[in-house]
DNA sequence: TACATGCATTGATATATATCAGTTAGTATA
DNA sequence: TATACTAACTGATATATATCAATGCATGTA
């Protein structure tokens, strides 16, 4: 599955986020020197909510969840990174806190990078400064979308953009693995984990997907886009 | 009620919102030169959602509410602008594109400063990019307490959250005369105005508030704060 | 004065959703 | 093999919240 890249250094990454092109051989070796290549086994936490924010990783194999600790014990997924999704945080500049926690939910191999480099990065390099602006901004446009999602659609309207979601962003194919729990869609939905299994099955019924085990197929992609956008 | 300040230029403004304090004179000049002040009647808007992003706002005088309009003609307040908020938006950098809109809840005075100028000014002064970066992850955070807000906790814990939001954020004084209306905080609670009429008169009847026409006075802060905190 | 208009308010009702309790099935563990 | 454990699933019930319909009450306007 994977190839045999050696990711030896950031130059050459084959896997490495768009951004670093943006940099000059130089900064780009300063990386180099400060990254740790980790690899987080299924379910270990990545970065912890409430913890001190000292590096931001980029995530080169498998699929991690950024979801917030809410109360009761109960999460909210923000939204999944996948490779090669650079996962920072917003205390960056601000309390160098985490406000999310960040869980690999398939064997899941980053690229952790001091902030402080970033940082100095951000000050000398005005293009990067203004990708990683875009960048926010972009967060802040999606959290929009997540906010009507969440508030003004009922379940059959999350539950037809979290599968929208999870095709045509996460997994990126159509019959695909669903590598997260049904806990999970529950947590990216703001609903009970029973309900996502009910919803799920008037969709099975309505043939608008394909569910075998882990297996996923959306069948009908025209009617979940209609149920997503009538709420 | 207002001083008799002539907000003549950016340099001597005593309404100047602090990112201004990064600028050298000729950049301040510069912004000076490219802002249009202009005052909007109780009601107008802004900016519109949808349409072209041209201009970021630096309120002066008066409130506005930052609202996304989403499904049936419901809208979702983000938050409010007062005295000395930059309003600008996530698509400097995108699609230039307002994702939000912008309205005066009172009569607002703004002045209007074109994207191009505080483009031109991330790009070369590195301080003052940082600074942007920061305000957005900022932003990032107050969205994520949000999010628990809105999904996790249920109509006395939002209406809570809301009031203690109005007091010290908003007004920033105690009894305060509310110039939002009902509606206005069925859309920041994301819940119907008829049962936020209902929690307000629950409120009202345990002694948490008191409300006489539009003046309001929080008389149970602690109380409120334990609603908001359990949901 | 009479009328229209918009906002605040109230009560009755419908409904979306969570919760609880329990079953099943698959997987790991002793 | 037996046991424990977790995730998936199901049905019954409780409850939070929206919706609907109506009323009052301002404020402005013909």
């Amino acid at each position: 599955m994977s190839q045999t890249d050696p990711l030896k250094n950031c130059k050459n990454c084959s896997r490495r986020n768009n951004i670093f092109a943006l940099l000059n051989d130089e900064e780009l070796a300063l990386v180099d020197q400060h990254r740790y290549e980790v690899t987080f086994n299924k379910g270990e936490i990545i970065f912890k909510q409430g913890s001190p924010l000292t590096h931001v990783a980029c995530i080169t194999e498998g699929l991690a969840k950024l979801y917030i600790e809410g109360l009761n014990k109960r999460n909210l997924i923000l939204s999944f990174a996948k490779p090669v999704q650079m996962v920072g945080g917003p205390g960056i500049f601000n309390d160098y806190i985490h406000h999310f926690s960040v869980a690999a939910i398939e064997e899941t191999t980053a690229c952790l990078v001091d902030t402080r480099i970033v940082e100095g990065l951000i000050e000398r390099n005005s293009i990067f400064a203004c990708d990683l602006l875009k960048r926010a901004n972009q967060i802040s446009i999606d959290n929009f979308k997540k906010f009507i999602n969440l508030t003004q659609k009922q379940m059959n309207g999350r539950m037809a953009d979290a599968f929208l979601f999870l095709m045509d962003d996460i997994y990126g194919r159509n019959p695909f693995i669903l590598t997260v729990s049904r806990q999970d869609i529950a947590d990216l939905t703001a609903m009970s984990k029973e309900n996502v299994i009910r919803v799920m099955k008037t969709f099975k019924d309505h043939q608008l997907i394909r569910v075998e085990g882990n297996l996923v197929e959306i069948i009908n992609k025209k009617e979940l886009v209609r149920i997503s956008e009538t709420g």
